[in-house]
DNA sequence: ATTAATGTTCGTACATTTGCGAACAATAAT
DNA sequence: ATTATTGTTCGCAAATGTACGAACATTAAT
């Protein structure tokens, strides 16, 4: 079977633009490995790793959240914030073409 | 051999945050996939393909070659790009790790 | 010396992002 | 009812990003 070279989708381009806006601080890749390192992660457990405002750590979640790329659910009075499985696994791809595009190009410079 | 998760380190975290910003345009995505389609990419070709003055593709370029993703080089009168081959391929296994961190990782939410 | 071709840089305007503390919301405990 | 706990949202300020056209730089051609 032929694995043929596609080019990404418009839509594609958003979204992995969209991902990788999100992923384009580094607080925010922080707290993506600080989520990955434990079991629990409720929103203290992350503000207490990071050396800002509460306010600040809840914006940078956000965005995160926003992007699809985490998740947070309410426990009374607490919020646990997980990684989004499924968009993680669709991020995954959508870099991995991205990454993929020059594999077969020869260079001129 | 054991495989051992490996935490980003601190410079790591910087780069791939860093590289990842780069990437959070659709603009630039678009001038990567762009790249990729072609044998000759010069400034003009690009500029052609986007609906924006070319002064805006230069800073887009600008940004991406800052991040060591892409390379200009040129030949007078013109500007050839190409993605920078090397930070590519650290691009891709920054971003790897990265997807990889919550591969063992059981959900709590 | 002028003119043409190709891009970059500059100056400006507007929007977005980042960060903070204060205020607020929701629930639980007293 | 009050108070305590946990986070979010609001309002602000400063910094950064995006886009444009004009001006500039470089080289080639006339």
């Amino acid at each position: 079977m032929e694995t043929v070279k596609q080019p990404l989708q418009p839509a594609e381009v958003e979204m992995v633009a969209r991902m990788a806006k999100a992923l384009g601080h580094p607080t925010r890749i922080e707290i993506l490995v600080f989520l990955a390192s434990r079991d629990s992660c409720f929103f203290g457990n992350i503000h207490d790793e990071l050396p800002m405002a509460k306010s600040t750590v809840s914006q940078h979640l956000k965005e995160l959240k926003d992007a699809g790329l985490i998740q947070g659910e309410i426990e009374t009075p607490k919020v646990r914030y997980c990684i989004h499985k499924e968009n993680w696994e669709i991020a995954r791809k959508l870099f991995s073409n991205l990454f993929d595009l020059f594999d077969w190009k020869e260079m001129h410079c």
